[in-house]
Formats: C-alpha cells, structure tokens, sequence
DNA sequence: GGTTCTCTGCCGC
DNA sequence: GCGGCAGAGAACC
C-alpha cells in the first residue's frame, strides 16, 4: 500500500467516524494537502470523491438505524442529516419507501417478474416499480426464481400479467439484438462506486469491448481495476448494463456471471451486428 | 433565491 | 507530485 492510499483510508475512517459530513478543507487538513488535491487523490484511490463517500456512509447509517428501531427523527439524526427536509428529500432515493415504512420491516416492495425464452437460454426479467431491477440469464428458470427471492427476501414477488409479459418480450427483443437500445427505465441499486462502474458499462457501444483497466481509467480510478471487476460482477441487469463488453486487457474473456458462453454469443452477435441497423430485424415476441 | 461548497478540466511549477 | 484557478453545478440555508 502506497502513500496516497494509507493517507486516503485514514480520510476514509474519519469520514466513518464523524458525525457529520466532513468539509473538504477538513480533509485536506488532516491529510497535510491542499483540497484541490486531496480530492483528486480521493477519487483516484476509491472511485468515488469525498462527498460522494461520506454520503453513502451517512444513507449506510440511517438504514442500520432504522432497522434497530429508532425513530425517524432521532435515525436522520443520528446518522448526520442536518434537517428533517433535507433527510424526506433523500429517503425514498436512499431507502426505496417512506422511511417509517422501511423502519417498520418494511413490508416489502411489489416486485413483478416473468421468466421467457431467448436465444441464449431461460431469461428473467424482474421490475419494481422504479423500473427493471433484474435482467439474468440461465439454464434453469426455476433458479433465477430463486436467486431472485435471495436478493430481494423481503419483496413481494408476483408473476406478471399480460402487460408484464409485454415487457418481457421488449427485454428479449433487446437481448437479442442490444444494439438498438432499451428504452425501459432501470432500477438500479448499487453502492456509489458501482453506480459510476456500470454507468461508465453503459457507455460502451454494442459491438466494441474494453478491458478493465480502461474502465478504471474512464471513471477517474486508474488504480481501482479489481474494484472494477467486483462491480461488473456484481451487475443483475444482464445486457442492459453491459458488463460482458469488458474482457482482459489481451482481449481474452475474463468470467460472466451468467456462462462465460453467453458472453461470447453476445459479443459475437454485436460484432457482426452493423451500429447502423434499420431495425428491420425482427424476433420472436415483437408485434 | 442567494450563498457556499463540490467537482473537474486545465495549467504552472 | 502538488497547488491553483475558473466555471458549472449541487447542496445548503
């Protein structure tokens, strides 16, 4: 571990610790940088800049408090939230429901899903109300049932209706030829970091890889290429976060989590998928 | 709605 | 490697 990144994890336990959200200054202080500085090095070494960090540490800690069963007022507190209308303004982004909700067990959210067939196996597709919350692949629809519930134990999930099953066929339509774009909104729930990896995934046009590294470059952390990996791992939105456009640095292919087979059907099929396609293409399930 | 703070691109040493 | 400025945007009051 470098200098930077000793420096840079104390900054990150003080940030833990306070009960505040630390200014920069106050940062820049306790490393011995100027600001400028110590909030470029931040980011280089976590991915993510001060505030960014010290925000998702505060949503971390109203989340344990409320779960402990505090009441609202004393959890936004507690976990440094200067005022309730700041705290009502951030819940439902930072909790995904009302917070006495969340506090109460959270009686879960609707969640409904629908397992269809593509060309590249059984697909769930999954949304809640914000929009798709998981796009997986696999052999066994019965286990991406299952993988589901892990992920959301306390939602309730619903088969779909006819609409849903509508929905279903535009994800498969786009799975089977992603270069034309999704047009649904997504769910996407992830820490900061990995928000700005998938988003940067996003950016990477159909019928182009990338490697890791570069990855790491384009969201400003050249040196978090592993954290990178994580991230790319930790994607449930199959082909609508494309994580199987990022390969080793020597162009081979690194792991998928849905079969390393998939991976390579979907960048065969957008390699010889022209970017200036007329959308004359049609599959199975498209009016 | 004004002020302060954050963030980033760019440059200088 | 480090400091600094400018300007846009977000957060805050």
């Amino acid at each position: 571990m470098n200098e930077h990144a000793a420096v840079v994890a104390s900054l990150c336990r003080h940030i833990e610790n306070a009960e505040h959200v630390p200014t920069l200054d106050e940062l820049a202080a306790l490393a011995g940088w100027s600001s400028y500085h110590t909030h470029r090095v931040f980011r280089q070494v976590t991915g993510v800049t001060p505030r960014a960090y010290a925000g998702a540490r505060r949503a971390e800690r109203v989340r344990e408090q409320l779960r402990r069963g505090d009441t609202v007022t004393d959890a936004f507190y507690q976990a440094g939230f200067g005022s309730s209308s700041r705290f009502y303004a951030a819940a439902t982004q930072l909790l995904g429901m009302r917070p006495t909700r969340y506090r109460d067990g959270g009686p879960g959210e609707d969640i409904l899903f629908a397992v269809g067939q593509s060309s590249l196996g059984a697909i769930l597709v999954a949304a809640s109300r914000q929009g798709v919350c998981a796009i997986s692949l696999g052999d066994d629809p019965q286990l991406l049932v299952r993988e589901l519930q892990d992920r959301f134990p306390r939602a309730h999930l619903q088969g779909g209706d006819s609409a849903f099953e509508q929905l279903v066929a535009t994800v498969v339509g786009f799975v089977e030829a992603p270069e034309r774009g999704l047009g649904l909104p997504l769910d996407i729930r992830g820490t900061a970091f990995q928000q700005r990896v998938w988003q940067a995934l996003r950016d990477i046009p159909a019928g182009t890889t990338v490697s890791y590294t570069e990855v790491a470059r384009r969201i400003g952390a050249p040196a978090s290429v592993r954290a990178v990996a994580g991230a790319c791992a930790a994607n449930r939105l199959a082909v609508a976060i494309p994580c199987h456009r990022v390969v080793r640095t020597d162009g081979t292919l690194s792991g998928y989590r849905w079969g390393i087979a998939r991976k390579r059907a979907l960048l065969e099929r957008e390699r010889n998928e022209p970017q200036h396609d007329d959308g004359s293409v049609r599959h199975a399930g498209e009016p």
